[in-house]
DNA sequence: ACTGGCACCTGGGCGC
DNA sequence: TGCGCCCAGGTGCCAG
């Protein structure tokens, strides 16, 4: 479930279980996620202050005192706070246990996931090269633009690229487009300065509003999983096609682009 | 430098 | 009920 506003979500439903408790123990149960959890990662983590947690991009910066783990939830991960001790189902790869007798649980059918250690997060090798935070002012319209010139990539995919811009992927690039009204099988570089500037509007603004809806149907994280930042009947294009279009009825297509289903409207959208 | 395609892995849903 | 097939919210890496 996790795109950027359920990593977010995440993020802030656990932040204020861990921030200034002290990790008593790692327990890792399965460390084949897509790389090897480091063997070390008890010795590194143990004993230490939980200092805070941050997020860049859909990687989760849980901050020790010395060394900051970097968690990324690929595409069926989660992570919720446990009693410690607590019995392990199928999945429940990593429990990071702490003083206040709370465990934070990590669990990934998939394994798509990844928990590394790294003094220097910002400058690790998976976070250096990547674009703009989407909810920032160092992402806009006119990034978009310029970077887009000369592209032959479809638009979908290029938003969906994180070096343009973090955060947006299959969920809410469909839905940005769909808003924006622009054909997802479009030229990157076809796309005018003046269309970029109504996309770059409508990324925010969707990404904001389902971090806010993360935040409104989250209660408590303990016990729980994360809330999808969006329901079903709010989507306008992700997962409907063939159904008509909630604004002019038309039969809603279906493409793959970059190997991921695009759906979008023919009339809406141009 | 771009672009498209593949890979990683498990589970769920569907048609037969 | 079982089996095979296709699909899935991510993203690093490869070849052309």
């Amino acid at each position: 479930m996790p795109e950027l506003p359920e990593v977010e979500t995440t993020r802030r439903g656990i932040a204020p279980h861990l921030e200034g408790q002290r990790v008593s123990r790692v327990i890792v149960r399965d460390s084949r996620l897509r790389w090897p959890i480091p063997e070390d990662l008890d010795v590194r983590l143990s004993g230490q202050r939980i200092v805070q947690v941050d997020r860049r991009a859909k990687y989760l910066l849980i901050q020790a005192e010395v060394g900051t783990l970097i968690s990324h939830l690929g595409m069926s991960g989660n992570l919720r706070l446990v009693e410690a001790g607590l019995p392990a189902l199928k999945h429940e790869h990593v429990d990071i246990e702490l003083e206040s007798g709370l465990a934070l649980r990590y669990t990934d059918p998939r394994r798509f996931g990844a928990m590394l250690w790294s003094l220097d997060p910002h400058n690790h090798e998976l976070l250096i090269r990547l674009g703009p935070e989407p909810l920032t002012d160092l992402f806009d319209g006119e990034r978009l633009y310029e970077r887009s010139r000369g592209k032959s990539i479809a638009v979908k995919p290029f938003v969906m690229d994180n070096a343009v811009v973090v955060g947006v992927g299959n969920i809410y690039a469909t839905e940005a487009l769909f808003a924006a009204g622009i054909d997802p099988r479009r030229e990157a570089g076809s796309v005018s300065r003046a269309r970029y500037l109504k996309l770059a509007i409508e990324i925010k603004r969707i990404l904001a509003y389902a971090i806010e809806r993360g935040g409104t149907t989250l209660r408590d994280f303990i016990g729980g999983d994360g809330k999808p930042g969006y329901f079903q009947q709010e989507l306008f294009a992700y997962g409907r096609g063939g159904q008509p279009c909630k604004v002019c009825g038309t039969t809603l297509r279906e493409v793959k682009l970059g190997q991921r289903a695009s759906v979008y409207c023919p009339k809406c959208q141009r």
